[in-house]
DNA sequence: CCCTTTATTAAGTATTCACTTAATCTTTGG
DNA sequence: CCAAAGATTAAGTGAATACTTAATAAAGGG
């Protein structure tokens, strides 16, 4: 397999292949383990590789896990499409953003081992990236703008929060998931299968789209 | 403070309260620092006693965490309050379940800590109980008569998978806290400040309404 | 008032783990 | 074709950590 036992000395366009599996191991580490659970040793068997080519590469522990955040949240932004969807009616634009949003999570369950570790510490890592800092602007704008147009065409409420939309979204797309161990026993149901997740999809849809449709009494009233 | 330094070999009594504490120490240690960064000689100083105490009445750490997240679900489960709510019309009840279960999660931060780290682990502790196994049944059973009731007097849509809701309502309520140091870096915004709860919990309880009091076009279509 | 039981502690121990030192092997630019 | 730079590894090291052994102190029943 893969031309033999590795050899030293390899070129620099082999060493970048290894540098990118050292990130692939390291993201199934963390992301199972969580950053105190996750071993560099286990890091390095996973990709393998020897342990201090990871030092080599990512120098610790610490920065190895903030290379990782910030693929991750490449990904998140590469999900939400939100780019294409600025051309769609107000409708159908929420409704592909909340299933675009929605097969984030599904499709890249890694994220959320991850987003969950990242936050029982304080969110120390990603707070180092400047990359990430401001990824999310763009997104914002667009669900503000999105939110806009259906209240003047006439099909949404007024009065809506962008970033509470946001956070709705992502919440009904992310807690069936980063919870699904501890539901899936209370709830004495697999939440994981297809059929299960379709089903949550349209719920979720159905949720969000007849709460912006909804010609709210009160709604908004500070 | 307190009858001054400790002495060996005290009455039952007292040996109750420092059992208490430990496991309030525990509570602690597990929820900021999840199972694998919490330290078991940190629990034993930030209750006051000796490490070996901590082993003597709990045996070892995995024991003690299932004792912490026992403790955590008869906390939630006392916060759903589902049985003061059967005497209320349904959307009362409904907005009420919704309310309350967001004030579980503000008021309980230990608990998405607790939660967080027991799904990192595949609900592994959790398993062991017996005792948390069924303890959601009375709510699935409350939701889904809600529900029921709801829809037989003409103000909810039918076809609500009782379980679905519960778990949008949860989500709803939860992962904006969970996410809260993520989400307040990427959004430039702080979640946790009074106000903001307030705003979230307002959104919330109408976007839950306004979804079961909208007649679907295609609801359910399974 | 003794003796069993329970509470509490002191002082290890074996292991795990992040990280380092220092060497060797390959490639490649000059 | 040599030398510098980069790739890769072997073999530690020191600190942290879950847990144990074994001793002591007090309570409380008979």
């Amino acid at each position: 397999m893969e031309a033999g036992r590795r050899r030293r000395g390899r070129s620099t366009k082999d060493s970048a292949d290894l540098k990118v599996e050292i990130l692939r191991a390291a993201t199934a580490e963390f992301s199972t383990k969580g950053f105190d659970g996750a071993r560099m040793d286990a890091i390095a068997r996973r990709a393998g590789v020897n342990i201090n080519l990871v030092y080599h590469y990512f120098g610790n522990k610490d920065a190895l896990f903030v290379a990782v955040m910030e693929a991750a949240y490449l990904t998140i932004r590469t999900y939400h499409n939100d780019i294409n969807l600025r051309a769609l009616d107000p409708e159908a634009a929420m409704s592909e953003l909340v299933r675009s949003t929605f097969r984030l999570f599904s499709d890249n369950l890694h994220i959320i081992g991850l987003l969950s570790s990242e936050n029982m510490h304080e969110a120390c890592h990603i707070r180092q990236s400047e990359q990430i800092r401001n990824l999310y602007n763009p997104l914002l704008d667009f669900i503000g703008e999105t939110l806009a147009r259906g209240v003047a065409e006439g099909t949404f409420r007024s009065g809506v929060d962008p970033v509470e939309l946001f956070i709705t979204i992502s919440a009904q797309s992310y807690f069936h998931l980063s919870n699904r161990h501890t539901l899936g026993f209370i709830l004495h149901r697999d939440l994981t299968s297809a059929e299960s997740l379709a089903a949550r999809q349209r719920h979720v849809v159905e949720v969000i789209l007849s709460f912006l449709k909804h010609q709210a009494r009160n709604s908004s009233d500070a």
